[in-house]
DNA sequence: TGAGTGATCGTA
DNA sequence: ACGATCACTCAC
């Protein structure tokens, strides 16, 4: 099954709007203590640029919003409430900050191919992958224990939905933005 | 509904 | 140095 290629770079370069609903359903392939754990992806959300208010770019650019003005392609790392890691993904081009977050997984069987776990939230997600800052900057298509996979395991033709974004009631007019894009 | 938890960043 | 804030989760 797992004979296609991983998602390359040049894919996170393009806009998040692009991207974020083109993730749904990818397959994710983690590597660590020498098992293959296998999932795909069912839910993501959009941050895109220092205008967006509930982009974290919207402050400027610092240690920690770093990342997202480099090429797409790596990592945001960041811990939010003291205990969850979150993990997004950087894309669009150098000097345009955006990020992708990872809201949601399902954990899957590579031989039945039944799910076996629905990681909803983008803490449970990040806790099962093992998110910790060490992934903050690097890259996603070269590391060796996190792979995303150029195929959809599940056929995601009609099934994607949209919703205004978790938690930015702080951010006004683009609290209201359907940049949340689900799997049904 | 509210407690838990610690990095981050602006203000001093 | 200090304190407010926070792209969350779980138990009640």
């Amino acid at each position: 099954m797992i004979k296609h290629k991983q998602i390359d770079t040049t894919f996170y370069q393009q806009d998040v709007l692009i991207v974020a609903p083109q993730l749904l359903g990818k397959i994710i392939c983690l590597k660590a203590d020498g098992t293959e754990r296998y999932f795909f992806i069912t839910e993501t959300e959009a941050y895109r640029g220092e205008e967006d208010l509930a982009c974290h770019c919207s402050k400027g650019r610092t240690p920690r919003t770093e990342a997202m003005y480099h090429n797409g392609g790596i990592f945001y790392v960041y811990l939010i409430y003291g205990m969850y890691y979150m993990l997004n993904i950087v894309t669009g081009s150098k000097n345009e900050p955006q990020a992708l977050l990872i809201r949601g997984i399902k954990e899957f069987d590579k031989k039945t191919k039944k799910i076996i776990y629905d990681y909803n939230g983008p803490g449970k997600a990040g806790k099962i992958l093992g998110v910790n800052q060490y992934l903050y900057g690097m890259s996603v298509f070269n590391n060796n224990n996190f792979r995303i996979y150029d195929v959809n395991y599940f056929e995601t033709e009609n099934r994607i939905e949209t919703a205004p974004r978790v938690g930015i009631n702080y951010a006004g007019m683009w609290k209201n933005k359907p940049w949340r894009f689900i799997l049904i």
